[in-house]
DNA sequence: CTTGCCTCTGACGTCAACGTCAGGTTCTAG
DNA sequence: CTAGAACCTGACGTTGACGTCAGAGGCAAG
């Protein structure tokens, strides 16, 4: 398929595709007259670096998994870094979660016509 | 409290808590010179507002909501943009979760000496 | 009083993940 | 064969949350 197929069924936009390659995250191959050329699997990896870069991992990092990922090799090095990455996605979880139930609370609060306390004045002085 | 001391104590910069201040997030007493005046709730503030962009909202959106958890007034367009939020973290965390769950699988294969096809080029054709 | 640290207001710099435009080539439907 | 869509390679623009530097004033200690 060609890159524009690739980017509707991943649902990401052509220039993005293109960064990606310039990222070494996605390789391409090359027709004759220099258009990029992918297969299937294609589709499932451009959504996986999506994820990862929601994740907020940045393209030198994930440039750093993907290898590690496509080679299926686990030097101690690679685990090592898989692990961090999860770690870290793990941290954010649970502060995601303590943010959410934070906003649950005020919620709660300003649904609450029982008012206490509490204005903007309070912060400065 | 100087603002020196507060960034000390929240963990950010002196600069992130006047560009608070310029986002109207932060508000600030100021003395007779000019200088910056905090009281002590401002740092459970300052905290509060990273978390929030942690969790990927703008300084924009932060700021439309913090009215509301000020005053807690409970209009129904803040109660629906403190929901909206909500909802969004909310699927940022189960976002998260898959990709955490999908790190877990890769670590488990590249783990498990037992290796299975895909390889690097499967991408490109 | 002066030394040194803190603070002030601009204002420009940064970095990442693309968006967008220019100018040219290639593919495909009719 | 031709129009129009899709593709190519640069290369500059954008956005947000600050970093950083310049130049000047403020504040506590000795």
């Amino acid at each position: 398929m060609r890159i524009g197929e690739l980017a509707t069924k991943a649902g990401v936009s052509v220039r993005a595709l293109r960064y990606y390659e310039e990222q070494g995250l996605l390789a391409a191959g090359r027709s004759g007259s220099g258009q990029r050329h992918y297969a299937d699997p294609a589709v499932d990896r451009v959504q996986l670096i999506q994820h990862l870069y929601a994740a907020g991992l940045a393209s030198r990092t994930i440039a750093e998994l993907l290898p590690c990922v496509d080679a299926q090799v686990s030097t101690p090095e690679s685990r090592a870094k898989l692990s961090a990455e999860r770690d870290r996605i793990d941290r954010q979880i649970t502060d995601l979660i303590q943010t959410r139930d934070r906003l649950d609370a005020i919620i709660e609060l300003t649904e609450d016509p029982a008012r206490s306390g509490c204005s903007i004045a309070d912060y400065a002085t």
